[in-house]
DNA sequence: TCTTGACCCTGTAGCGACTACAGGGTCCTA
DNA sequence: TAGGACCCTGTAGTCGCTACAGGGTCAAGA
């Protein structure tokens, strides 16, 4: 017998139990068995379903793109097209999320660089986190049409 | 006279209306002077404090930090110290963010090198993405001590 | 047998940082 | 005087959990 709490189901696939039971309760995870004093028993397909959520959830998959993927796999005569453009398209939001946080480091690196040790009032770094706004002001005031 | 209502402000920083509400809300904008029929008014002063908290925020700070920088920046006097090291944290977490999508990256290119394009029943992608559980099972059934 | 304590149950509220309404009021121009 | 652009307050929703509160169940030890 493979009936597993769902406490041995959360050390299995590393996950807390609220949020087995969230899955449960949004639809991702189907809800299973009870016992007679109303404890869930989960079987090895949840287990095998969990380890999907997780892993996929780790790859930065969204809820909503991991219910895809699990609909995906459950039609298995289907080509395997949309599978691969789900994950072309989160390969290409992951690479524009670092080229942002690279561009992020080096802006902190440069105002890091611009300070001497000195006191706030001269401090390069406060003022590098201030922008200059005064050139924007006229284009904006008095543009209510 | 440099009075400007919250649209204008809203304009000249790149926020929306509801974000300038909310800043104020939680305390991050003091609340401005009111016209006659409500409206607010906002002086230089905001703008000011709006760009700031614009720019730290886009360089991913979270509000608290902001609130901490902004409370440094008003004590002039005080070596600039601490606003270092809230950089220098700030950067090591970025530099940790980076090092987490650059690895998912790799795991996604990989598993999409895995497909030959054929059907899902046989997609490596789909099988990628399941991760092995049996080796863990019989560490965590019994484990309740 | 009783008690302890680890485990489980449901339901609701909170997190961060906004965003989106609903249902009104104000102001300016034609 | 009418229209529409703008503003107001207040509340609820977003995402993906996480943390209670207030109970019930179960197994092992005294």
């Amino acid at each position: 017998m493979d009936a597993l709490t769902i406490g041995q189901l959360g050390r299995a696939t590393d996950t807390k139990i609220e949020t087995i039971r969230y899955y449960e309760k949004i639809g991702l995870l189907p809800a299973p068995r009870r016992t007679a004093g109303n404890y869930r028993s989960y079987a090895a397909e949840h287990l095998q379903r969990l380890g999907f959520i997780r892993r996929t959830r780790d790859l930065g998959f969204t809820i909503e793109q991991v219910r895809e993927l699990l609909k995906l796999a459950a039609h298995g005569e289907k080509p395997c097209e949309e599978v691969d453009q789900l994950v072309v398209r989160h390969l290409e939001v992951t690479e524009r999320k670092i080229a942002a946080l690279t561009r992020l480091r080096r802006e902190l690196r440069e105002t890091l660089d611009s300070c001497q040790g000195g006191r706030i009032a001269e401090c390069r770094v406060i003022q590098a986190l201030s922008p200059p706004t005064a050139a924007r002001k006229k284009r904006v005031l008095g543009s209510r049409t």
